[in-house]
DNA sequence: TGCAGCGGATACACTTCTGTATCGAAACGT
DNA sequence: ACGTTTCGATACAGAAGTGTATCCGCTGCA
């Protein structure tokens, strides 16, 4: 039962823990593949834990989407911030702006491997049922948006134009992005950050009007 | 024991039978909710003929691998020769073609949820499964190449330029189009055509230098 | 400090799936 | 047409998961 009004930090505790374990098994075994057996035992304890928490597998999914979904939406902010400092600091030209800007997003955003395979089966779990679409296009809308208006902002103050809609750029964006880590992961195992930067530089010079570089 | 030299007729039509079943199940219970047992089961046999055709689960989803992806290359070729004689015929204008092309192919191509399902789930199962990986990509990167190919001749045929390379474009078709499907069935349950075929034409607008239009 | 009840463990009665071993009927060559 | 092979069905033993009912120790509060 999730809707107890009060919450006791010792039931908080324990449901951090079970979350915590379901990303963990989720991104193993997949969506399909998680069980609340293999959770709970995950987390140290039994499935008595679990269902004196959650009523179902699918709620306590729900809220690991919820948790997810926002998270990547904090990294985005926090990889811009440290951008945009940085480039304050050294008054670099755009095109080392730029440059500089595409590493450190690279290093800050490349989702390890433990994340590609969860966000994979969110998605998927979402698209198979009904009641977790909403909220999970809602978060995942919420994301783009935010992302987006950090771009802009970002390119703004460079000088350099987006070529497309907001909609549309973000389509690229986080297709371009997911297709580029699975793929990494399949090739080689592992992501590359040299390729992955060399990737999203070109990428950028398809998407944006890079003004004459003055360097 | 699939390792038999010699395949009855009857033993190849079994396995048929398996493989479309597997690819349904998989469809809708994901890679990891598949059983033995539902697939025999939808392909209207006992668990006697999974065993009696593939030693594992394991065996029979790279076979389903190896089907899903070589079919969708041929599909891309299918639209892509209809197009073709289509604007011969025609003898279209430049904007008139890109126009009539979008359209064909966002016609021709939109996966049903089924096979979304179906493309994300192998995917993963790639993912999660070194022994897997290495057919997965091997196909994967055969049908990019295939349908750049097509791609460069249309385009160069209707005088217009692709603005990054063949790898970098072809990251962002896959996405572009992975991206757009998804959120299309978790928006709105289907895909809508018209709306693909607007987002398809403003990512032309991003990937090609389109000639001043004579039309 | 004592006790009410919360929260997690345990027990129980299923159901579902697995892999192997064995059996019988349909398919095939001569 | 008949014997042989092949291939799918059935039977079996066991593993793993499910949800519910019950129990009991810890925690928090007077």
């Amino acid at each position: 039962m999730s809707d107890h009004a009060t919450t006791t930090p010792r039931r908080a505790a324990t449901r951090a823990r079970l979350l915590a374990a379901a990303k963990d098994v989720i991104a193993d075994r997949g969506a399909g593949g998680a069980t609340v057996e293999g959770i709970a035992e995950r987390a140290g304890f039994t499935r008595g834990a679990f269902y004196s928490n959650y009523a179902s597998l699918d709620e306590l999914i729900v809220d690991v989407i919820r948790e997810v979904v926002e998270t990547r939406l904090a990294q985005v902010r926090v990889a811009a911030t440290q951008f945009a400092q940085h480039r304050e600091a050294d008054g670099l030209t755009i095109h080392a702006a730029l440059e500089g800007g595409v590493r450190d997003f690279v290093h800050l955003l490349q989702p390890p491997m433990q994340e590609v395979l969860l966000q994979s089966e969110l998605r998927l779990y979402a698209l198979r049922h009904e009641g977790a679409r909403a909220g999970y296009v809602a978060a995942v809308r919420e994301t783009m948006t935010g992302v987006y208006e950090i771009l802009e902002t970002l390119f703004a103050s460079l000088g350099v134009q987006i070529r497309a809609s907001p909609e549309i750029t973000m389509d690229i964006l986080m297709g371009f992005f997911d297709q580029g880590s699975v793929m990494s992961y399949l090739e080689l195992g592992r992501v590359d950050p040299d390729v992955q930067v060399d990737r999203l530089g070109r990428l950028l010079d398809v998407i944006i009007d890079r003004s004459p570089s003055p360097g």
